[in-house]
DNA sequence: TTGTAAGCGTTATCAC
DNA sequence: GTGATAACGCTTACAA
């Protein structure tokens, strides 16, 4: 309490309590107040608890920012996604930000919404934070961009797809596979004319890899491909409708559908219900990602389910066995394939 | 580039830019280079373009940790809230942090689950890198992290709910009240028999609040409430399942259900459809969140859809406001409330 | 408008 | 095991 007064005539951060008030009131120096943080084994009992005292009493909380700044190393992590609030995506934050926070690191979060020029801006401050590690989506970024991974002194993880032949590390799946897997499904139910809706998202890069993946297997199958590109930008679930009012006007109309994603899958559905067809005899219908809405349709959707929670806490893992926070032998894996699970349901 | 070699020799930070290499490099002082990221007009157009100049030869990123600690005031908001990957929370955190970014502040993300224990120590991190603001859900917190959030010299907003006989700011609405409009809604419908369904969720207090709401119309109406409370900490789909089931077996059975969330409701759609009632004209139903799925249900769903988005983007405003990011004339608002809005769609 | 000097609160280094 | 001292890279306060 009577630091407070003392302190309060200074310039800046007046009034707060430091290491050395607490080093003070526990008779003790400052370096060992901070190894009772750090390294608490290497302070004795008898110094630990007049510590621990001091620190209730005066109800001290380290300045991070200092630590950081001395250490060189924040415990502080760095994630751009391409947007936050879409379920995918949701999920994978959430894994990682719970499992970072459960070993003392600390989340912060940017979104691009596919926008390298925004990513780099996000990468930029987040660096300027010193992170302890920084974590990226996909492999699509602007030159700047890499440069300052390359040259950051800052473990990098590259999370939702998978590009073994790319430095950082990768914890994702391949989403050529996806279209591929989506397509062999569709084959061996018989159907032929198959048809893939594009992302109405301009910058979802990863989702004209599925795209390929799809014209791929239809062209080894002896088939055309059949790509319907919605107008740029309109809301995905206007887009699915879209689509799906175009393609059944033509003759003759494809037997399948696979969406670039569930949303448009879900316009889709609706449209074609609409529009009197009886799903999924008249029409097949698959999505990507499994949102969970996707259950609670009528049809329920059949779909692809990203390992969006696995990406999460895989990412989170190599990160903390990076920083030596969690245990482990040997090198930290680098390449982490995961799989997308198909979820047969009742509209495919 | 000579620098490298200098700095490299030193124990930490080896071969980071600092702001001294830019300024040897432009040949100003130091000052003059934080001057012209931090009050550009400040500096004259020549020295400027020299430092421009520098600052793009050497790829300087400035150091926010140096500067956080030196200025007492990081360019960093925390936020804490009961889940990331919920669809309502999702969009508020979407527009907060996107109205941040756009004005040079971070995002620190952490999330409680409802669990005051686990708030009170994402916030205890928080403010250990000094947070230019500190938003919080709810106005339930442990006494510990009241005490560090009335202490700590940091503007806190709390979103979420609306509590205006609190002192931190209040960006929210009225949990009271949307349960007061549901039953209303249903009251005006015809419907007598009205049961609440409450969160699986133990923690989720607000929801209780809306119960309340609805119990306090109720008996208004000279009606009897009839609160239906499911096994704590299931799956919010299966509990609106399980309550379903359990409702429409009692004799009179409820001609109407309020449900804690779209969640709960969806469940219970779906376990009403395959009960073989027709809804809604067996039984009405109405549920709370305006999911994303609400609108794809069938019947759609009809709920009341809150302010997720409005919330983050306004809580962001006030926040820029306080820091004087963004101009004003007089004081920051404190109590801003906004409103649910209900969404009649087929469910009720 | 520009510069100098003195911290900000912590941790690395090295000595005891 | 414990402590004195010097950074860490930047900004505030004050001076020119």
């Amino acid at each position: 309490m009577s630091q407070a007064k003392e302190s309060s005539r200074k310039r800046r951060g007046a009034g707060r309590v430091t290491l050395a008030d607490v080093a003070r009131t526990a008779e003790v120096s400052a370096i060992s107040v901070s190894r009772f943080f750090n390294q608490p084994e290497q302070v004795s009992p008898p110094l630990r608890a007049r510590i621990e005292a001091a620190v209730q009493a005066l109800g001290y909380v380290p300045n991070l920012v200092a630590g950081g700044l001395a250490s060189a190393r924040g415990r502080i992590v760095g994630m751009v996604i391409p947007n936050i609030s879409g379920p995918i995506f949701a999920q994978t934050i959430q894994a990682f930000s719970d499992t970072l926070s459960r070993h003392g690191y600390q989340l912060l979060l940017a979104s691009s919404y596919f926008s390298e020029a925004q990513e780099e801006s996000a990468v930029r401050a987040f660096l300027g934070w010193s992170p302890a590690a920084l974590v990226v989506t996909s492999h699509f970024h602007s030159p700047a961009t890499e440069k300052m991974l390359a040259e950051a002194d800052v473990p990098v993880v590259e999370i939702w797809d998978y590009c073994p032949e790319r430095a950082p590390l990768q914890v994702g799946f391949l989403h050529h596979q996806v279209g591929v897997q989506a397509c062999r499904y569709l084959l061996e139910k018989g159907h032929r004319r198959i048809a893939f809706v594009q992302n109405s998202a301009a910058g979802d890069l990863s989702a004209l890899e599925r795209r390929d993946g799809y014209i791929e297997t239809l062209r080894e199958a002896g088939l055309e491909p059949w790509v319907f590109v919605p107008s740029a930008d309109c809301a995905p679930f206007e887009a699915g409708r879209q689509a799906m009012e175009a393609l059944i006007r033509r003759t003759p109309r494809p037997q399948a559908i696979i969406f670039a994603n569930d949303n448009l899958a879900a316009g889709a559905l609706l449209a074609g219900q609409r529009a009197g067809l009886r799903l999924p005899h008249d029409l097949a219908i698959m999505g990507f990602g499994d949102y969970p809405f996707a259950e609670m349709l009528l049809p329920s959707l059949t779909t692809l389910r990203p390992p969006s929670r696995e990406i999460g806490e895989l990412a989170a893992l190599r990160v903390l066995q990076h920083l030596g926070s969690v245990g482990l032998e040997g090198e930290v894996q680098r390449l982490n394939l995961l799989q997308c699970e198909l979820i047969a349901r009742e509209s495919a």
